[in-house]
DNA sequence: CTGTATCCTTAGGGATACTG
DNA sequence: CAGTATCCCTAAGGATACAG
């Protein structure tokens, strides 16, 4: 799987990261995967944001095929989709855990649990894989 | 300063930066003031993504509003004008140091040194140390 | 050299109807 | 429920000329 295989403008690392999450929407899709325990497209649909159904599928399109998240029907019940994080998504973490704790110190209106913020302030890790362990959990089942 | 104060989507912290940050190119002229070491509006203009000279001054203005910057006149040359990164926009090091981990490690094409990258993994406090000190060397000349 | 101003094009995105 | 398809529109952005 090759991601943003061509026509990037640079070879940066960080202009990298822009040509995938450069716009207002695909980050947040990351964040209910990550942090809010989404998994199906109604519930993506349903976030505080309001996107909409077209750019939605549009960007979980991108992301597949990004190899940050990866696509499977529902055993249980077929016709329900599940997303799930892939390994190189899950990897986006700490990046998102920097975002939080840069937001949570600038933001006077946010509204990020003080108890998520302070934690991530005193022990990073612990957090992180707290986080980690409740995605693995999630696909156990 | 207020940051975004109005007509915001949400008051998640991840949607937080994404108003700020979340286009093309604003995140370029981030990197070109911590990495790069470049002050003038004309370095910004010629890195190598393209940006182009009206969009520029705009994402200097929102930067400038939202308290990330701070601009000054060259005392030394008139119409010089220096940019540089104010403790909160300084304060995004992290964010971006996490964004060059994550795009080092899964973007083929990177271009981000070795170096960097290594020590990125091994000692980020040192790192960070070091580029933080190359701005306030910087900003006392 | 540091921007403004203008013109023009395109991509991003909202709304909504529709399909398996 | 999980998407497609369409229509339409606006904001983002390129090119370029010009001004202090």
């Amino acid at each position: 799987m090759e991601h943003n295989s061509d026509r990037c403008r640079s070879h940066c690392p960080i202009n990298f990261v822009l040509e995938t999450f450069g716009d207002k929407w695909t980050l947040l899709v990351i964040r209910d995967l990550m942090f809010h325990g989404k998994r199906h497209y109604g519930e993506f649909l349903a976030s505080d944001e309001g996107i909409s159904t077209n750019i939605l599928a549009d960007r979980l399109q991108r992301l597949e095929r990004d190899g940050i998240i990866e696509k499977e029907v529902d055993p249980s019940h077929r016709s329900k989709v599940i997303y799930r994080l892939s390994p190189k998504g899950r990897d986006l973490l700490p990046v998102l855990l920097e975002i939080t704790r840069w937001s949570g110190k600038y933001d006077s209106k946010s509204n990020a649990p003080k108890a998520f913020l302070t934690e991530l302030q005193k022990d990073r890790r612990r957090l992180a894989a707290r986080v980690l362990a409740t995605l693995d959990e999630a696909d156990d089942r």
